[in-house]
DNA sequence: TTTACAACATAAAACGATTTTCCTACTGTT
DNA sequence: AACAGTAGGAAAATCGTTTTATGTTGTAAA
């Protein structure tokens, strides 16, 4: 044993311990080698005896290009975000790329330094869903790195982005409402300057416009906390009594919408109908299930990997913006507005 | 502009701009060197000029000792691992060391590759939250890098591990039940090895053994996905309609039991107690509140981000668990065999 | 047998930073 | 004025790997 003690074993000690150089070993190791040749398996001996792992920082120096894709969402703990992460970590697998997660907790501030900290590292793509904000815009155009932009498209940008097709979603299950025959809908939306939401919203709009009966349609911003929200539908259930369904236009309105429902003994599913745009476990699990706009996470994550690799291998087609269609899922709470059950019951949905 | 095209600055250009050695330049980006000093002013301007940025990388491999602690989580879904990784990045925050999260997907073979990558980074440390099986020990007895277990402790081996108290929560929780008057209680438990879920079983047995008076305590292994778990708890409320509390003892159970209790038309909260091990958004927010036994992430987070930090810095204090006490959430669905309901209200519980 | 060429191992340079060594210039003391 | 001591920058070595350049060996064609 004639290698460092207290370090782990170098390129070098393989080297020395097969009896070649240490570029044979790289070679060997990178397989730029015949199989079934003595020097390999000489290597490999070595390689397994002396318990050697590569240097992936000394390897990414060396090849001045990294294989780490860098991957910030804005919060961890919204199941749409980690479900991406975890989609994304599947796409990663098997390829020589992995990604490496952080979060900027929406603050664009440290978005900004999270952006900087990859660019330092530096990694050979970034793949971003943006804060709230657009202030990272600048740094992302300007970065020599490739980027592209999931879930919230950035304004006036020429980015590659993968979202979904708010836009026509909301308005498919805004028609969707009506169809039924709702008339006093009650839409809760985020006013946080969130592309996302505000897209929803315009679809919503244009659906409502393309109808030609009467409307009462309420749009309430409830605010990012479920609390809050919880406390302003309850009160616009309240002033407007004859409200026949809600659409929530973003995750945790649903969950306040749901509450607040609940509390007044309104019986969703019977007298009021209640529409998510984005699913959760929850959803499908409590009495009556909560119909849901489900997001084709897999879907994004797959378009996204794809874009990135792409870019990353510098084919310069043009940037361009990829919507993937959500699909409604028909749920117990999606009722005609006279309260009669249109949907299949949950026990045929589960056995598709 | 006699820099590279195309690449990204090196501290030789900044050396170059400034007039002075590169040697130099890393000692003023390092802060080796006194305030209110005319090089070193020159040093920041040509930094600010050129805009450079340090190489991370090639930082790490001189230094030989990254700044990257590896966190692998087994699921990056699981709202409670999802916490703990936002938990982890926001400690992480403002340190020199930066959260390099992956998961397993509770897949021990994941886990073990995903360690080994780690180990070749090299990363300064490790942090794990193993998944079910312990194939993973071997490993990191061995490492050469200091590991912190974090939640599911390893039996048998001395490693660090931070943990909350599992059996004293759950022994509480069921003490708790036994008090209320609850005398036919169903334990939705997991069978899959995973530790965690045996403590807080045994918690359970412990306070069941030290009641007096003749119980009926039903045990049922539920399966990891919500959907077979309502069907078997659903079975077993059939089969013992003298059921007055059921007690969870992982989160997803718990959603499990709700949505079988609701399809029941079971009161929960008038005729049927229920009380879950690990909270979710949710379980504060429909009606009735569903109490839960908070696990304090935070804290958890807090106490292995100590720990890792005392280890890399070689502190060679004997290895040790530490348990954290969970609290247990006095929400509406904790009532008393006899249906009154003996907490206090939710809004009572929103103002403290 | 000689020449040309392929194959492949070795040696050396390189990636971008940090750290050590060396050397110069300055300060202060006698 | 001569010398010791010190401060601090430049040069060089270094981290572990990959890549390029160089050289050697062996095979095939002439």
């Amino acid at each position: 044993m004639d290698r460092k003690i207290g370090s782990r074993p170098s390129i070098r000690d393989v080297a020395r311990s097969a009896g070649v150089s240490p570029g044979c070993v790289s070679n060997v190791i990178n397989g730029r080698r015949k199989q079934d040749d003595p020097i390999g398996r000489a290597v490999h001996e070595a390689i397994e005896k002396l318990g050697y792992r590569r240097n992936t920082i000394a390897s990414n120096l060396r090849r001045s290009q990294s294989r780490f894709i860098g991957l910030v969402i804005p919060d961890f703990e919204n199941p749409f975000f980690a479900e991406l992460v975890a989609q994304l970590e599947q796409q990663a697998e098997g390829t020589q790329y992995r990604i490496v997660a952080t979060s900027s907790r929406e603050d664009p501030e440290i978005e900004l330094r999270e952006l900087d900290e990859l660019a330092g590292w530096p990694v050979a793509g970034i793949l971003l869903v943006p804060s709230m904000d657009s202030r990272c815009k600048p740094v992302i155009q300007t970065s020599d790195k490739p980027v592209v932009v999931i879930d919230r498209i950035i304004p006036d940008s020429d980015l590659d982005v993968i979202a979904v097709d708010n836009f026509e979603a909301s308005a498919e299950g805004m028609r969707r409402l009506l169809e039924l025959g709702h008339r006093r809908i009650l839409i809760a939306y985020l006013d946080d300057g969130i592309v996302n939401v505000d897209e929803r919203l315009a679809g919503v709009r244009a659906a409502a416009a393309q109808h030609s009966d009467e409307l009462e349609v309420n749009f309430l911003a409830t605010g990012p906390d479920v609390e809050g929200a919880r406390q302003r539908i309850g009160d616009l259930l309240d002033e407007n009594p004859g409200t026949t369904a809600i659409f929530c236009l973003f995750n945790s309105a649903t969950l306040a919408a749901y509450g607040a429902a609940q509390a007044r003994n309104l019986r969703l599913g019977q007298g009021l109908a209640l529409l998510s745009f984005d699913d959760s476990t929850w959803m499908s699990q409590v009495q009556p299930a909560v119909a849901a706009i489900i997001q084709p996470v897999a879907e994004i994550a797959r378009q996204a990997w794809e874009r990135i690799l792409t870019r990353i291998d510098a084919e310069t087609e043009p940037a361009g913006i990829v919507r993937v269609r959500c699909e409604l899922s028909q749920r117990e709470t999606l009722i005609a507005a006279n309260g009669v059950q249109e949907s299949a019951s949950r026990t045929t949905e589960e056995q598709v």
